[in-house]
DNA sequence: TCCAAGAGTTAGCCTGTGCTAACTTAGCGC
DNA sequence: GCGCTAAGTTAGCACAGGCTAACTCTTGGA
């Protein structure tokens, strides 16, 4: 192997390509998306729940998502311990202030991005599907030209 | 807790949440992304590397990701595993023809997501940044609605 | 030529998010 | 009013992707 190789960045640099810096703290960035968007996914879920049905259930929780009812347990003993939701054994998941305040943040995300999607000529089901995992990791700046957008073209 | 709590979706059903199993199979859908996308950040700056240096090192991976060497060596076992990469022990790595065609997928997603968004008019370093989050989230439908956007837009 | 320092590797740990199995509890229906 | 079943909980496991510490290997330069 050629250790030596010459300056750091030579010409065929990619446009695209930032500095090492800035690329790592993108990827930070991301990582730490992963950790509180299930932490949001389960929230908003649970607020939704309580709002269309009075209540929000462990069993309905793990339909939902698609995983066992233990994992629910898990996930909401971690909530709880964050302070977004409270239960008291075999009863009813409620959510805290704050709980429901992020909820609230995460449902507006969550529906401007498929009203965007929507708006752009994406098709309902994908878009359902893609909003799903855009969600989290679109800054507020990004949300805020995608509601120009939509107000843009809701207008024509 | 009151089990007897009328029908299953009552009227207040939200009009965004769509039945269980198919949004068990959008977070299924999330979930499977988080497995995809690391492996597939790694081929493209692996790829990346190898055109602007003339070789990818585990060390400048470890920098632009910003994880420690030790985390770059268990993943580029990972990828050699699943047949993306060669490595020979101290030597530098090699993406295999798979491992290159990821990669150019990868890049030509990561790339057009990012033109998207600035044709969008998100800012160039935050569109950088949410590219990253955004690029592995994005079904081939929407990417194209993407590529139908811009078009549209740069012609103007 | 040879050695110091930088690069790569390995071992062992932690945390998060899944799972199954085995249990406890709640409450409807007989 | 009691028991069956569905829901909830707990324990213990696996695997991914982080980390540090402690090595081994490579190579440029004295």
């Amino acid at each position: 192997m050629s250790r030596d190789r010459g300056p750091t960045r030579p010409a065929g640099d990619q446009p695209h390509m930032p500095a090492p810096d800035e690329h790592a703290r993108q990827h930070a960035s991301v990582r730490h998306a992963h950790e509180t968007e299930l932490v949001e996914d389960y929230v908003e879920l649970v607020a939704d729940l309580i709002d269309s049905k009075g209540e929000a259930r462990a069993v309905d929780l793990a339909h939902r998502f698609g995983v066992a009812q233990a994992t629910v347990a898990k996930m909401l003993r971690r909530l709880d311990e964050r302070g977004l939701v409270v239960r008291e054994p075999y009863r009813n998941i409620l959510l805290t202030d704050a709980g429901r305040a992020l909820a609230e943040q995460s449902r507006r995300r969550h529906a401007l991005v498929l009203e965007f999607l929507l708006t752009l000529g994406v098709d309902d089901a994908i878009a359902r599907r893609d909003a799903e995992g855009i969600e989290h990791h679109v800054s507020e700046d990004t949300l805020e030209a995608m509601r120009r957008f939509v107000e843009r073209e809701g207008k024509k």
